[in-house]
DNA sequence: CCAATTGTAATTAAAACAATTACATTTAAC
DNA sequence: GTTAAATGTAATTGTTTTAATTACAATTGG
């Protein structure tokens, strides 16, 4: 199972979008993401550096959305907590007697950046508040 | 490092394509890309498996591409050898106490769903042919 | 027959990842 | 000011993936 924290991260967005202003605390995202309160801290963190999320520490503390749902696309998200690139070259050096197997690396690299921009594109086309209306939608 | 195999496979098919008609053997194809001839023999099972390439048996035996490089593109290369999806969605039981978090599991897996087509449709505009020519070129 | 190669299973080694434990720090409430 | 509850963060553990490797039966050209 892959990309787990993209998961993670986009359900524990819903959930502080569904109870705005409300802060909560790590164990209830937790509890509500079912994993671990460290792993939704870590990932808070994250959100919060994107500015995505508002966190107060001390007792009562947790966190709350930091900005309106419709504001925040899924790329936002996605750029907060992804550190892997969809497709990674492998960094290898490439044959010696190369028919342009010296270019090869630079061309994969494209092929990896463009892929890359063409799936943040895609997730910057959701917003939050359209997810949230089709989790409320009882299909 | 992730989605080496898609790499390793870009690489085989386009060493490949450099020499058409030409049978190749997994041991220079792994020289060519930098790993073992295993790992190539099995990346061509399922490369053959999708009629990408064509491999023979015993001696001098090795594989060849299976169609003109114009008419295959990298989506097809991906599809063959990529088991993986780009956001795999954790298939852990959701919240008890859900509200519409039961939903939430659907609505991620549309969301997992449009980004793999986002990324085959990027891919599907890209043919090998296209990228030998970048590798031609000098740059 | 023989040498070279594929096809394939099994094993090993390394890397990535989620989960957990632990604890210092912060803060509200009393 | 003390306390309880929470965050922030480091460190560890255990599991899963993954690439690499070894080994060998099956295939096939010469």
């Amino acid at each position: 199972m892959v990309n787990q924290q993209f998961t993670f991260a986009v359900h524990i967005m819903a959930v502080l979008a569904f109870s705005s202003d409300e802060v909560i605390g790590s164990r209830r995202l937790a509890a509500s993401v079912n994993t671990n309160p460290v792993v939704v801290r870590r990932l808070l963190l994250s959100l919060r550096a994107a500015r995505l999320v508002e966190t107060l520490a001390g007792r009562h503390g947790g966190a709350r959305l930091g900005k309106n749902p419709s504001r925040i696309s899924l790329m936002k998200i996605y750029d907060a907590v992804e550190p892997r690139p969809v497709i990674s070259v492998n960094g290898r050096k490439a044959l010696k007697r190369c028919h342009g197997s010296c270019n090869m690396k630079h061309v994969m690299s494209c092929v990896a950046d463009s892929t890359e921009r063409a799936v943040r594109k895609h997730l910057r086309g959701i917003t939050l508040a359209q997810l949230l209306r089709r989790i409320n939608t009882p299909r």
